[in-house]
DNA sequence: GCCGCCTTTGCAAGCGTGTGCAAAGCTTGC
DNA sequence: GCAAGCTTTGCACACGCTTGCAAAGGCGGC
C-alpha cells in the first residue's frame, strides 16, 4: 500500500464532469457555485474519499488557520484546564491548535517558536508566565496575531488578558480579618511573575492598611513541594502566623497537607488558608481550599473570540481585557 | 503595518546572489552546497528575517511534519502527564504537535479530525479512550501512521502500546492478602475501555483463585467525583470490603476521602486502597496512595521512537508493545 | 428582438517550495 | 595536458490550491 497517495481536486473535478475551480469553490465558503454542480462535486468528493489540502490553500491565501499554544508546565491542573477550554473553543471556531511546550530549558523552545512560524501560524497564544519577551517580538514581526494570558508585556499589539490580581490580594486580607486572624502570611514562588507580584502586593498592601502583621516567604515554582517547604518556614518560627494566603492552588494544597500532617496544626480552627485558581484538587474533601477561580472558559472565550474578530478584517489594535477572579467559599476560613 | 509579509526565498537568493535553488539546498539536510554558499546564504537569511515556509515545503514532499494528538480529559492528571512527555519528545524529534480535543460530544469531533486529515498529518497518536473505531480507519485510510495508546482496535498497521492491566490486577490481590485484607472490592467506572476492564478482570481472576471475597462496582467517569459515588455504594453495605482497587487514581481519591471524611474510616487500618496511574496528587501527604505507576515517559518515548524510524522508510508494519505498571508503595495499604 | 445585467463557469496565473537533469567547475590520476 | 569523475549550481517543472478575468448563459424590460 503506498503510504501517501491523497486525492486531488483535479481527479475529484473529472469524475464529477465539472472544472477544477467548481470544485475549488465548492469548498470555499461565500463562492459561486449553483446547487447542481455542488451537488454533483460534493457526490464525487465523498466518493473518491476527498480532503482540501490545507497546506496548499494556506499557500495561495497566506493564512492557514494555525494558532499555536505556547504553554509551560502542561501538566499542571490549572494550565491543563486552560488548555481544555482553548482547544474545545479553538475547534468550534474552526481553527486547529498547534501545542509548543516550553518546559524544556534548552534550544528546544526557540526550535518550537520558529517551527511554529515556519507553518504561517494565524496566531500564537502565550499561556506561559516564561519571561522571555523576544518571543513577542518575533511573533509580533512575523505578523501573527497574539494573546497574552497573564503577563505584563508592553508591546503593542497583543491582547492582554489579565486578572485582578492585586485586588484579590485586598479582598482575601479583609476575610482573614473578619475571621479574626492578627498574623498574615503570604506564601509565594520565587517566579516572580507579575501575576504572583501582583497578588503578594495587594495582600501586604491591604494588611498594613490595616494595622495587621503580614510576612512574606517565596520559594521555588509554584508546586506543591514548594508549598510545603514555604509551611516549613512560616510554622517553625517562634510566632507562628494564624492566615495564610498562596498564591497558588497548589502552594496552598502542600502548605496544608505540611500544616495538618506534620506540624498537627487544625485547619481552619488554628490556621486559616487561602489559595488562588481554583484547581479541580481545591474542592476535594482532604482540602475544601477557600480559593480564587480563574475564569477559564472566559479567558478562554475571550482569546478566541478576539482571534475571529481579527480574522474578518477589523483591524481592532491593542486592547487588554481584565476580568474578575471570584472568591470561592469552602471550608479552609473560620466563618466571620 | 501589513499584517502578512513574509519574506521568500527567492528575495534571500537575491539578496546572497545565489540562484533560488541554492537557497533551497541550504534549508534542505543533506542537500549539496558549498560551505561558501550556504555562508552567504544562512547570513541573508537571517539578516532579512527568512523562515522556511513549512506549508509549501510540505506541499512539495507530501509530509507535513506534523503530528496531531487525538486526546479527551486533556485535563486530566494522567493524561496531561502524558500529553507534556509526548510534546516534549515530539518537538526534540523535530516534529510539530497539533492537538485535537475529543471532550465534546457534538461534531467538532469529526470536523477536527477531518481538518487533521486536511493538513496532512504525517501520523496520529490517540490518547483517548474513545471507542469510536472509524476515527482508526479514517487516519489509516489517509495514509497517516497511528499510534494507539491503551485501546485494543485489531486493525492493522498501527503501534499499540499497551500495559499489563490483567497482571497489575493480580499482584495487587496479593498485596491485599499479604495485608491480611479478606473482602476484596473493584471500584471502576462505567467506561468499559479494555484497560480498564482488563484491571478488572485480572483482580477478580485472582482472588477468587485465592478463595477471598470480591466484589464489583461500576459507576460514571473515571474522575474524583464518581469515586465518591463508589464509596457510597460500597461503604453502606451491611459488609464492608476491607480493601478496595480503584480503576484509577482519581477514582482512589474520591474513595479514599469519602471512606475517612464521610464515614470515618481510617485507611489503612480498616480499609485498604490502592489506585492506578500514579498521578502527582497520589503523593500527596492527605492520601499516601500505594498504586501502579504508568510509564508515561516510556510510552511517550516508544511512540516518537516509532514515528520516527517510520519516516526513514523501514515500513515497521503492524506491532505492538507491552509494558508493565510498576507499583509504587506508599501508605494506603498496611505491612504485611 | 435586442440590450443590459446578473449568475455561473472555465482558463490560467500564481503561491513558495523541492528536486531531476544537465551544464559547469573543480579535482585527480595518468 | 587531458580524460574521467565528483561536486556544485541553475533551470524549469511539479505540488494542490485560490481567484481575477472574461466568456457564456439566463432573464426581464423596453
Amino acid at each position: 500500500m503506498p503510504p501517501k497517495d491523497f486525492i486531488s481536486a483535479l481527479e475529484v473535478a473529472q469524475r464529477a464532469g465539472v472544472s477544477r475551480s467548481a470544485v475549488s469553490r465548492t469548498f470555499t465558503p461565500g463562492a459561486s457555485v449553483s446547487a447542481e454542480t455542488r451537488k454533483k462535486v460534493t457526490d464525487a468528493a465523498e466518493a473518491l474519499g476527498y480532503h482540501v489540502n490545507e497546506l496548499a490553500r494556506g499557500l495561495m491565501r497566506n493564512q492557514s488557520g494555525i494558532v499555536c499554544l505556547i504553554v509551560s508546565d502542561v501538566a499542571t491542573p490549572y494550565r491543563s484546564a486552560l488548555l481544555r477550554e482553548l482547544t474545545g473553543k479553538l475547534q468550534n471556531a474552526g481553527k486547529v491548535a498547534m501545542l509548543i511546550n516550553t518546559d524544556r530549558s534548552d534550544g528546544s523552545v526557540d526550535r518550537a517558536l520558529s517551527q511554529a512560524i515556519r507553518y504561517r501560524a494565524d496566531a500564537s497564544i502565550i499561556l506561559s508566565g516564561l519571561p522571555d519577551a523576544s518571543i513577542v517580538r518575533l511573533c509580533l514581526k512575523n505578523g501573527q496575531r497574539l494573546v497574552l494570558i497573564n503577563r505584563d508585556d508592553d508591546e503593542p499589539g497583543p491582547l492582554k488578558i489579565n486578572l485582578d490580581d492585586f485586588e484579590a490580594g485586598e479582598r482575601i486580607v479583609t476575610a482573614f480579618a473578619r475571621a479574626g486572624c492578627k498574623s498574615l502570611a503570604f506564601a509565594n514562588s520565587d517566579a516572580g511573575t507579575p501575576s504572583l507580584m501582583g497578588r503578594e502586593r495587594g495582600f501586604v498592601a491591604a494588611a498594613t492598611r490595616l494595622g495587621l502583621e503580614v510576612s512574606v516567604e517565596r520559594y521555588g515554582w509554584t508546586g506543591y513541594e514548594a508549598g510545603r517547604v514555604l509551611a516549613q518556614r512560616f510554622l517553625t518560627r517562634p510566632r507562628r502566623p494564624d492566615a495564610v494566603f498562596c498564591a497558588t492552588d497548589l502552594l496552598a494544597c502542600g502548605f496544608m497537607d505540611a500544616a495538618r500532617h506534620q506540624f498537627g496544626i487544625s485547619v481552619p480552627d488554628q490556621l486559616c488558608i487561602a489559595g488562588f485558581d481554583d484547581i479541580e484538587q481545591a474542592s476535594w474533601l482532604s482540602y475544601g481550599l477557600t480559593t480564587f477561580a480563574q475564569p477559564v472558559a472566559e479567558i478562554a472565550a475571550k482569546a478566541v473570540r478576539w482571534l475571529s474578530i481579527d480574522e474578518n478584517g477589523n483591524d481592532t489594535g491593542s486592547h487588554s481585557a481584565r476580568l474578575t477572579a471570584e472568591l470561592v467559599w469552602r471550608t479552609s476560613i473560620r466563618a466571620g
